[in-house]
DNA sequence: TCTGGGGTCCTAGGACCC
DNA sequence: TCTGGGGTCCTAGGACCC
């Protein structure tokens, strides 16, 4: 018999990603787009009529092509979501604004964003890998995290035989193809699945960092964004093998203690961070972007239904999701694109769609308006569970008038504050979104 | 040619308490 | 009366990710 202590198991971690996940839903829907150019965004009103008033056959695969809108008649304010591998062949990409993406291929079609119908498939694909191999972090609709460490196979070939067996159910249940990578650590499996995309599997030891991660570009890294990179370029890094070069007192000093010290850890490969199977949400919020740039003064009204229907719809969210907050904020991008976000942190949770209201309105008195808007957010933090324990602080909060008063207080504060901005707008006029 | 919507985490200063 | 330091919460902004 054996006495030692059992050996642990080498850490084998899988980063699987669905490959141009919306716009192969809906080519499952329209399969004669197979093969052709597809954005998928905009979430543009215009795009949804053209495809409600498609003209229809037995179904929908009876549409002809012609049928279909192209990119370069609805291209409005808006951005593409997922673009098929065709069109990314001219460069057109996830983020990419819709005017630039119709000068690079106006031949496109562009279907609608449909949330519901890819969180459909993606429960479905995500309950495929669970029964195969529990331990699986969400990492979004169309990403995971798997630890396939203890999963009995999960060490053969490195891991690959598992991810054969998970990409092949996939597909057999759904017919979407995913790309795989895995590696002793979430930091390089994630690289490791772009590797061979798309309906590729990459497997990664620790003996390859040399020759598969260090040439990559800084920017591959998760974490590193294009305001790092950009640094980190002025300085002539520019791979992770540069970043690897670099000693880790120079990195902390040059970055910060806590971002250089991570950078070194990154470019030498090494991440113990464990896939996570559960995790409660922290914020909960609503946001749009106006069809054109309203004015907090000459369209208040507008803006005060749009302010009241975000508050609804967070509301909505945190009742059907079952939680409730205790701060709730504004947030607003101006024309210019500057950000302002002001919040509120009352004594009390709530989820009723009254009290955002009022206090989300609170907050927007004490934020600059008179520049020209382009959206307005609403946001609930500080969430918990609306259980026994939530239910009981709600109620409190409605007899108890203390926080309102609080807040009343605040906003006071926040215009005296500001009295030295002229005009148009100032403590004492009728409040500002408070007509509709 | 401008750039969506929904999130998380980090930083930094100030208030407040011990 | 002056001094210091730690801890926590709140707020605003910003980077980053999917």
């Amino acid at each position: 018999m054996d006495t030692s202590a059992p050996r642990p198991l080498p850490r084998r971690i899988a980063h699987l990603d669905m490959d141009a996940f919306f716009a192969s839903v809906e080519l499952l829907r329209y399969p004669q787009l197979k093969g052709l150019p597809v954005v998928i965004g905009g979430g543009r009103r215009r795009v949804d009529e053209a495809i409600r008033d498609l003209p229809r056959g037995a179904t929908l695969a009876d549409i002809p092509i012609s049928a279909f809108p192209l990119l370069k008649d609805y291209a409005g304010r808006g951005v593409i979501t997922t673009a098929t591998y065709p069109a990314r062949q001219f460069g057109v990409g996830s983020a990419m604004g819709l005017m630039k993406a119709a000068k690079l291929c106006p031949q496109a079609i562009i279907l609608p964003v449909d949330f519901d119908e890819y969180r459909k498939y993606s429960r479905a694909f995500k309950q495929i890998i669970a029964d195969i191999a529990p331990v699986m972090e969400d990492r979004g609709v169309d990403e995971v995290y798997i630890d396939f460490t203890e999963i009995p196979g999960g060490q053969r070939e490195g891991g690959r035989s598992l991810a054969r067996l998970i990409q092949r159910t996939i597909f057999e249940a759904t017919g979407l193809t995913c790309s795989i990578g895995v590696a002793p650590n979430k930091l390089i499996a994630k690289m490791a699945s772009e590797f061979e995309k798309p309906n590729g599997i990459s497997i990664v030891h620790e003996s390859d960092l040399a020759t598969r991660i260090w040439p990559l570009s800084c920017r591959k890294v998760n974490g590193i964004g294009p305001k790092a990179d950009e640094k980190l370029q002025r300085h002539g890094i520019h791979t992770v093998g540069d970043l690897a070069e670099r000693d880790r007192d120079w990195l902390m000093s040059s970055f910060g203690r806590s971002t250089g010290a991570w950078m070194h850890e990154v470019a030498w490969g090494r991440d113990d961070r464990p896939v996570v199977t559960h995790s409660e949400p922290v914020s909960m919020s609503r946001e749009t972007t106006f069809d054109r740039d309203l004015h907090a003064i000459r369209d208040r009204a507008e803006l005060g239904a749009i302010f009241t229907h975000l508050c609804e719809k967070v509301a909505g969210d945190l009742e059907r999701k079952g939680f409730v907050g205790k701060t709730i904020g504004i947030k607003l991008r101006y024309a210019d694109f500057k950000i302002a976000t002001r919040d509120h942190t009352m004594s009390a949770f709530s989820s009723d769609a009254k009290t955002i209201r009022r206090i989300a309105g609170q907050c927007l008195k004490r934020v600059p308006l008179e520049r020209p808007l382009r959206l307005l957010g609403v946001r609930v933090g500080n969430l918990a569970r609306a259980d026994a324990d939530g239910v009981r602080l709600m109620e409190a909060s409605a007899k108890d008038p203390a926080p309102e008063q609080a807040v009343h207080a605040l906003g006071d504060l926040g215009d005296s504050r500001r009295h030295g901005s002229p005009g148009s707008r100032g403590p004492g006029t009728a409040p500002l979104f408070e007509s509709s």
